[in-house]
This record gives structure tokens, sequence and C-alpha cells, in this order.
RNA sequence: GUGGUUGUAGUUCAGUUGGUUAGAACGCCUGAUUGUGGUUCAGGAGGUCGCCGGUUCAAGUCCGGUCUUCCACCCCA
């Protein structure tokens, strides 16, 4: 037989990551739920139909496709096959594994809008698949954990965002990162002003490298795209506005102000800024960065990244406004806003910086010996009432040496062990032993529970 | 999808110009200690050298392919 392994891209989680992971979920999800966030649970599938076109041409080669069941040829013929992959994919395959939480959820508002009420608060925590090239921080199983505000296009929703990406990293423990906003509304106005008009696509993609392959590489991308030169000059003097957030929206409105794109993606930004600050116990490094981007094209209005400071990480959070997320599902005109932890990262760097509170190897709290059937009655009552008191307790399963019980005791991190052989039995007594200090008393029922009950 | 990189015991890694029976540390098991773990000491088990093929008298070592690991690009969380 040969050695079993994992599908590349995929991880098993044994119970120390288990532990680390679920402090990350419980934490965010605490937050969502006292935001008013509501939880959703979609299948891992959904039919191509649904998830095809939604991700671009390199997102729909990143899906993950399910064989259909049965004879998956039988409707198919030799010209499929000669046509190539293309052809041949939609008919042997109709369903996908979810490549995000966001157009799932888009689907299930169509499939259900007469019974929401809007707007909806929604929060979902699940795994997605993409089969992309893994690599430090990428996996081809991972997951997100997103909250959306949908139905309604009220900046409020915006800055409650920033609120709530505060609170999570907060309760994490997590300040040593930064949080990036910008609004696609000022990149169009910027396209517009530059003389470019509806070129902003091109222009966030060539944008978004700025910090990585500097302004000349940008500019050259952009004149290889078709943008003149003149354009590129001017957009130079535009991305290279400095000054505090409120001076850069300052400055901005002198330039794109008059244009209706620009003046309402400015008067959001600067009421983001203007009123984040309110609240009583922020600390939040928030950046007003025109460089921002973000490649997912359904962004409209208000975008948000967080990348961590001082680790060498991708973004860990990203998110934004959507003017017509359900539209293509043939739902108009519900615009909303949201944002996606993506907790693998955020583990990663964690454990980088060591933020994860003390191990905690076992819930266990008390293991009762194995002495064998003379004892067996009097152990499971203690067993028993020790649970029933809400503690914690194993009992060894077989009736084996000390030295193996005790020492099952001391790699599963149990703190008591508690002594049950043919003395206590017959007095009705436990040697209860404290495994830190290696410290035991011979002790009744009453006592052991008064000792761990606090 | 493109380019580079990695693979030897449960784990981390040695392994000489190709040459006897592939090693170490940690971990694991047993005993010293028949009712006591973490320390110590003694002993033991554990390997299809990723897989397939080729060169050679001889391959862990060289060559080809393939899978895998990690990294970068693209894109993204």
């Amino acid at each position: 037989m040969s050695k079993p392994g994992l599908p590349r891209g995929t991880r098993d989680f044994g119970p120390e990551q288990m532990f680390r992971r679920n402090y990350i979920i419980d934490n965010i999800r605490k937050v969502f739920e006292r935001y008013g966030f509501q939880p959703l649970e979609t299948p891992s599938m959904e039919n191509l139909s649904v998830l095809t076109g939604k991700y671009g041409n390199e997102g729909d080669q990143l899906l993950f496709k399910v064989l259909n069941s049965g004879d998956y040829l039988s409707k198919t013929s030799g010209d499929d096959y000669a046509a190539g992959s293309k052809s041949l994919t939609p008919k042997i395959s109709n369903k996908g594994l979810r490549y995000d939480l966001t157009v799932p959820f888009a689907r299930y508002v169509v499939m259900h809008q007469n019974d929401i009420t809007f707007p909806f608060k929604r929060y979902q925590i699940q795994p997605v698949w993409r089969a992309d090239n893994p690599q430090k921080g990428r996996y081809r199983e991972f997951y997100q954990c997103d909250a959306d505000i949908i139905g309604t296009d009220s900046t409020l929703s915006d800055l409650e965002i920033v609120w709530l990406i505060h609170d999570v990293y907060k309760s994490l423990g997590l300040g040593d990162f930064e949080l990036k906003m910008n609004n696609r509304r000022i990149l169009t106005a910027i396209s517009e002003y530059i003389g470019e008009p509806g070129k902003e696509g091109p222009l966030c993609v060539a944008i978004d490298k700025l910090d990585k392959i500097g302004l000349e590489s940008v500019i050259t991308e952009l004149e290889r795209s078709g943008f003149s030169s003149k354009s590129c000059e001017l957009l130079s003097e535009v991305i290279q506005i400095k000054g505090s957030n409120e001076e850069k929206v300052d400055k901005l409105m002198g330039l794109i102000g008059d244009l209706p794109n620009g003046e309402r993606g400015l008067q959001d930004v600067s009421f983001i800024l203007g009123h984040a600050s309110s609240k009583k116990d922020i600390q939040l490094k928030l950046d007003f960065d025109l460089t921002l981007a973000r490649g997912l094209s359904y962004y409209t209005g208000t975008i948000f990244e967080v990348k961590p400071t001082s680790v060498k990480m991708g973004s860990i959070t990203g998110g934004g406004r959507y003017d017509d997320l359900t539209g293509i599902f043939g739902l108009n005109g519900v615009s909303g806003t949201g944002i996606s932890f993506g907790i693998d990262r955020i583990y990663d760097v964690m454990l980088e910086l060591n933020l994860f509170p003390e191990e905690q190897s076992s819930n266990t709290k008390v293991l009762i010996t194995n002495f064998g059937e003379k004892e067996l009655d009097f152990s499971l009552k203690v067993l028993n009432d020790l649970r029933s008191a809400g503690i914690s307790t194993e009992i060894y399963p077989s009736n084996a040496k000390m030295k193996k019980q005790f020492n099952y005791a001391n790699k599963r991190g149990i703190p008591y062990v508690a002594v049950i052989g043919s003395e206590e039995a017959s007095n009705q007594t436990i040697t209860l032993k404290d495994m830190v200090s290696g410290s035991q008393d011979q002790l009744g029922l009453k006592e052991v529970l008064e000792k761990l009950v606090v």
C-alpha cells in the first residue's frame, strides 16, 4: 500500500491548529454578531451557470469543476472532444466549488428576495476553493469570513465596515496593520480628468502595482495600453499628491471636484474620515490611498484593504461597495458594501507575531485512573459526578500501567489525575494529584469538587 | 498558465569523485521503577532514499519524465 497524501494546496488542521483557528473565528464571529450581522451558509457547490463569468477570464480558469454524476460522457460526441476542453467542459460538468462567498450570497439574495428584510446584514464563514498555484499565503482551499450590508447605499454602512475591521483586529490583539481606503468613483473621475474616460479598468490594474514596480513602469504599462503621454503626465501629478488624508481630499477637490464622480467619491471619503475617529476607543491607521484599486471588478464605490505592516504578506482583509451585485442575476438596484477576512493569512501573521494565547492542548481537567473492575463502580460514580458539576473529565479506557496512564495525562496537558485504586475505592476517597506541582492529597468526593469548581 | 526550487526514519536534517549492511538528533516503544508523568540511565523498533524509466559491473548519488514542496510572476484572501 502506498503512503497517502493530500491534494496540492490543501492542509489538515490538527488539534493544535484548530485551537488557534477557532480562536480567530470565534473572535470574528462575536464582533460580527455585535454589529448585528446574521449567519448564512450556502452549499460548497454551485451551478456553473452561477459561478462562471463573475470573476473574469482568469477567475473562470481557477474554478474547480465537478464532473457530472453517472456516465458523464453520454452527452458528448467525438466532435466535442476534437473542439477542445472549452467546448467539452460544459457537457461533462455543470457544477463547481464556490470561488468566494460573495457570488453565492448574491444568488441567495435574488432567490430569497421576497423573504429578506432589507437592509440585510449577513455574515458567512466557510471555505472556498481556487485551482491556483499554491505559494506563501496562498492555498487551494481556504476560509473566508465575510460580512455584508446589502440593500442600502448609505455611506454610513461603509463607516460601519471601518469600525468592524478595527474591532475585529482589536479583539485578536493584532494592531500591526494598515487600513487603506479609496473610492472607485475617484478613480473613474481621474480617468476622466486625465482625458481617458471609460478606461478606469486598465488604469486600476496599472495603478495597483505602483508600490511594487514604481511610477515609471506604471506609466510604461499605461502607454502600452493606449494612454497618451499627456494623460500619463497628468496622472503622475495626481497620484503623487502628498499630505495628510484631509489635505489629499482638499487637493483632489480642486482637480476633480467638478466631475460628478469625483465630487461624490470625495464626499464619501471625507465622510468616513471625518466620523471614523469619533469612536471612543479607536486606534486605527487609516490611510486614504489613491493607488489602491483592487482587482475585483464589481466594486463601484468605497474600497478597503488591510495589510500587515511588519510581516511580509498580501492583503489579509479586503472589501468595498458594489452597486449592482445582484444585477447579474436579474435583480437590479440592490446596493451593498462588504468585507472579507482571510483567516488563513491572519493565522500565518498571528503565528509569526506570536499573538495566540497560550496553547491549551486539552480541555480535560481531570483524568481518572483505571485499575480494573474492582474499582470501576466508584470510578464511574466519580466520573459522572465531576462531569455533572461541569468539570471536563476523562477516565483512562483500559487497565494499563500507571506509568502509561500518567504519561497520557502529561502529554495531553491534563492538570489533575484522580487516582482511584483498591484503597481509595474501599474507603470512597480519591487521591488527587496536581500534575504541575507534583503534590497529591487523599480527599473525599466533596472536597475534590470544592477544589476543582472555581 | 510561466519560471525557479525541493523530496532520505514519525519530525528536522547528514550522506565524500557513483563503490560493503544508508546515519545523527529529537520523537516513539521497553526496562531500571509490579500504585505515579515531566529528569536521568540502559536497550529496542522504525527507511521501496517521492514515483516510473534510463546509463553503469555497481545509483540515495548521474540522466529523462512525472508527482510533490517552497518561492516568484500573473492574479488574489
